[in-house]
DNA sequence: AATGAATGAGGATTCATTCAT
DNA sequence: TATGAATGAATCCTCATTCAT
């Protein structure tokens, strides 16, 4: 917390970055995107606005660098949560996985906007750096799945991580609308849009990993 | 298409309405929202910036109708292909639902800034009637499913294209990245993160409707 | 009040246009100018926006006649007013002048944007009937003046009614400021800067005449 | 006059506070209030646009804080010159404010904008400011003109002020329309509406002057 | 390394007025 | 005479980013 005043060494450097990516994803739990300002950032993390360009090169870096810590964050929860079921199966996998997304809503935040974020103002390197960590994690992750269960045909681990992922993406911008919405969701006479996300979540995933599991046999 | 110079009775507004609604779904197949600007959709429509203002309260309300649109063109078409099947499966619904759904990059665009448009600007009562149009759509393409597909548990139709619907949101943003990143997935060493759209997407859906249909029997 | 839906001779047409500016006057009275449509003017006449240009060439010069009107209105009843007096004095010709303003907080809020209105788009031809026609009523009301009250100098009556007006329009915009600025005038320790416009009018107006009164003889 | 490219310390922002309003002053003697944009503020202060936002909330504040600088000037011209009277009477009393206002045009033209400027777009906080700023100088002032005047009842300063000053904007709206309405005034026949400002105002205010000071006395 | 003043591009929206019908 | 669809000029303000200090 109490970070030097000025970070002269790598390791205060990491210190003060890692402060400034908490520091926007508090804001970000709290706004929208758009309208967080780089001056938000700054004053909430007691630096000047120029400081932060000293740590990211743009305002989407920024935010790039904080979905990399959420999703490096989530994958190593996932890696130990399937690690260490005692038993197996796509039931309990789907629960699991519905489990460790549950609680980070900065997570689906990130992901739902990654593509705003990215059609302007992408700095190649950044990006190369961002895909680069995504397949590592996901092919570890699929490694992982695999490993733990065998039913799922070998080499297919990573694309069911991606196809859950994918879901997750997509149910969660389903479930979880704009506050304007929400109110109309609210109404009785819409309750067929209405998403119980954690209980629908777990119960797709469930499914993508039965048919992963099974897709070769029961294909046709 | 020849439009008279002035609308003066319903049938001429909305046809410039839906003229409109063209150009501009036209514009956003070739440029992201944030890059539209009104006046482009004016000068595309051959009208003067304010005159779009007649028929749109705000840019978003004008790509919220694109989008309503796009979901009761897109409802239209998969109602028409499940009832035509010959036989009934999930493997068959799936590729029926994926193809539906191939051919419209505007609905995927258009869904996923959804979010965004809807942040601000928001028009409470244009809310309203989208997400009534969506329960209605909705609750009629669910229940042409069940009606075509008796496996499935009775009222769970619209529940089932919700979530088949959040995948299709979801694997889209995966599919197509932005064209920066898209750059980067090409390599080799990305293939991984690379998806085959319309095959994920049919197996996906198989598997999500599988599931649906067996819920209930095989769920522990 | 039941006007004809088309004005076809010079009666009717002075009716509608009467009615316009009426409609224009209550809208006067709830907003600020500059918050005031023609379309809001149209519709409160039941009449098409279009149709308000018939009558008047801008929206300046619906301003004008409403003010024109309110003119000649106000004057009128000063004329009557203090010929009506039984005795005359500096003191009751304050008062009566002060009493005959007090109910037309129109014609201050016209006589206040009066330079604004017509700072853009000048008619000259309204321009200049507006002048004339205050230009006469002010000779009637100079003259009426000079002979309920033999005191004042013969031929200084237009003059004096027209520091009068110039006094009224200057403590009128000092006493009721914009809403914003009322809410702060209510503060205790604003006091000095609030007014009792009828009291403070009346005496300040008496002091007007009786200096124009008394000018000649002790004026160096 | 040769500002440093940055304002760093407060001193400098505060000569830069200044020059801007030095160029917007200078721009309203030659436009209209509604027809300077910040675009050409800006340009004049050889500033980009953005900046004249690090020292306005808003155009109005700006023209708000112009007022303010006019107010305190001619608040201080006023107090000197009754504070150098040899000897003081109502008619050298109204001369000299008179004189002192004559060559404010900008403050004229500001007081009479007063209510366009702050009936949209208040800053609450500037509106105090504003009147708390008025209000002192009030009291100052009438507390000299009661020092200087042994005449005026104690107390009446302020209220007397108030009312030379309502006199002032009254008249100069009277006295100075709008260039369009200038031509017509020029016209022989309209020589009753012509007026000679500083000797108008200096009889006027050496009248009220004199109501002030014998109006308990010979109220009647 | 840190600061924060300066930049300036960028765009939706309003509304008085016109004119085809 | 009445309509109201079409016009298009007109402009304030935000905010990511830079760079002098």
């Amino acid at each position: 917390m109490a970070l030097r005043q000025r970070a002269r060494n790598d390791e205060d450097k990491q210190a003060r970055r890692a402060a400034i990516l908490s520091e926007a994803g508090t804001l970000l739990s709290e706004h929208a995107y758009g309208r967080i300002t780089m001056a938000q950032v700054a004053a909430a993390s007691g630096l000047a606005k120029g400081t932060l360009y000293l740590y990211f090169r743009s305002k989407e870096a920024l935010f790039l660098g904080l979905l990399q810590r959420e999703l490096v964050d989530w994958f190593a929860a996932l890696r130990e949560r399937i690690t260490a079921l005692p038993s197996v199966s796509a039931e309990l996998l789907g629960r699991e996985f519905s489990a460790s997304l549950e609680r980070r809503p900065l997570l689906g935040d990130l992901l739902v906007i990654l593509h705003t974020i990215l059609e302007r103002n992408v700095d190649p390197e950044a990006a190369l750096e961002f895909k680069t960590l995504l397949r590592d994690q996901l092919r570890e992750a699929g490694g992982a799945l695999e490993s733990v269960w065998p039913v799922l045909p070998e080499g297919t681990g990573p694309r069911t991580i991606l196809r859950m992922y994918a879901l997750f993406i997509g149910l969660r911008q389903v479930a979880f609308p704009s506050p304007a919405l929400a109110d109309i969701l609210a109404r009785e006479d819409m309750h067929e849009l209405r998403v119980d996300f954690s209980h629908d979540l777990a119960e797709s995933l469930r499914d993508l990993l039965h048919g992963a599991a099974h897709s070769l046999g029961g294909g046709a």
